[in-house]
DNA sequence: CGACACCTTGAAGAGGTTCAAGAAATGTGG
DNA sequence: CCACATTTCTTGAACCTCTTCAAGGTGTCG
């Protein structure tokens, strides 16, 4: 079954949503934010292990996570795989569509989620008109940029031991900002996806953990993880070996 | 000596330049394509080994490479350093700047460069009324993320062989379509770039450069390479380990 | 409860790094 | 324009990190 079927047509209210200062303009006016929520043309629920977006899919719309955890992978022509990001509520996806008009990765639902389907000729036609959203959306591609490339730096100069690290300081954050514990994290995604994402095999990903485990970094129950020691954590990243 | 008080106002002409077709949209009416001309407030000469913009500065405008060539690269706090890109002529630089009113990376001139300097706030106003500028911005940005999304592959899942054969690839086949040979490049970065952009020691580029010789795929006098056998290099990547 | 996916751990091996030295090219000052 | 200093590049040898291969453990779901 498509989770297509899933779409619905809904008022929407941004300006009630709490991810609103995630994903949206900050400073609007009344007027403004009300034009804005028309850009949200519908919901849809995506269930778990099944697909937002798929490469080679037309593009047509950018998607605000409202609830669940998504990854975005990109397969070369011969067939590799890489996790690309992990994304969660307030984030958004689909920008690597607009060039060709077509999404270049697929986004698959890590657990049961619901997104904001935003049409992209309306984005476009309406942040003419508003500059806080064109402003905003400008913003947003430009942040997907500057990640990529802090990714790019993880993969490209850290080991084993500091890119999990970031990693995980990188999650708790996110979750942090989101109302969650700081410190305690429940992975959504397989050792072999955490694995692909930075670079390396699952074993490597599982003696990595079990590492910071016997160092008292970290407390690992399966997908359950509690920092311990957020310092000796930073402290992985930063004195580079 | 500020490679600032280089910069000119000068009348330039967009609709005479060779590179239109690779920086800016392509069905515009006279009209509108005068209109973004004004968007290029003035051009600016980079001699080589100075930076257009560095990491923290403010962020003004975007820039288009008329000639020379530049790389990108991103420094973590503790001092660790990734190349995250190489530029050429018709490409835009100063992307990751929006999303913080600042730089996030340094650009650094490989070569003497000339660059036309795009205020982003015109930019900004002209594409709220040009929709194929507005159109354009957009796709630009989205490029640069999937271009992100393929280095993130290749960081992630290439060993060394692929990696070069990779890069030497896209370097020809962008080089091709400015019109220069695809087989014959002069590579105007270091081994040491080289190394840093495609995550392995200096050393490594070297060895592996050496082995692509032995192997009759290139041949290399120093900078200067020649392409050989392009199937081969295409076989290395593609035919995964 | 059994099948399946997921995770962990050990041992051997390979690919890449590090250290070291020297060669080649490039730049600089006299 | 040459001599010298400096940067860049190459190659060898030892080492180390991560991968590969293999096996067994743990958790989950029908």
């Amino acid at each position: 079954m498509d989770a297509r079927t899933h779409a619905s047509k809904i008022k929407v209210a941004c300006s009630n949503c709490n991810l609103r200062e995630l994903c949206m303009p900050v400073d609007l006016s009344a007027a403004d934010m009300t034009r804005i929520e028309e850009v949200v043309s519908s919901r849809r629920k995506v269930t778990r292990g099944d697909s937002l977006f798929q490469n080679g899919e037309t593009f047509k719309a950018l998607y605000a996570i409202r609830s669940g955890f998504f990854k975005t992978s990109f397969a070369s022509p011969d067939g590799r795989e890489q996790v690309t990001g992990f994304q969660m509520s307030g984030e958004i996806m689909g920008l690597d569509g607009i060039v060709n008009e077509r999404h270049t990765c697929d986004a698959i639902a890590l657990e049961d989620a619901e997104v904001c389907v935003m049409n992209f000729e309306h984005i476009e036609t309406l942040s003419r008109e508003v500059s806080g959203l064109q402003r905003h959306v400008h913003k947003i591609m430009s942040r997907e940029i500057s990640r990529d490339h802090g990714v790019m730096l993880l993969l490209g100069s850290m080991r084993a031991e500091e890119r999990l690290a970031t990693f995980l300081l990188n999650l708790a954050q996110r979750l942090h900002a989101r109302g969650f514990s700081p410190s305690e994290l429940v992975l959504r995604m397989t050792r072999e996806e955490i694995g692909s994402y930075l670079g390396m095999k699952i074993e490597t990903v599982s003696r990595t953990f079990s590492k910071l485990v016997e160092d008292g970094i970290v407390e690992v129950k399966q997908r359950h993880v509690r920092i311990l020691n957020t310092d000796a954590l930073k402290q992985l990243v930063s004195v580079n070996s």
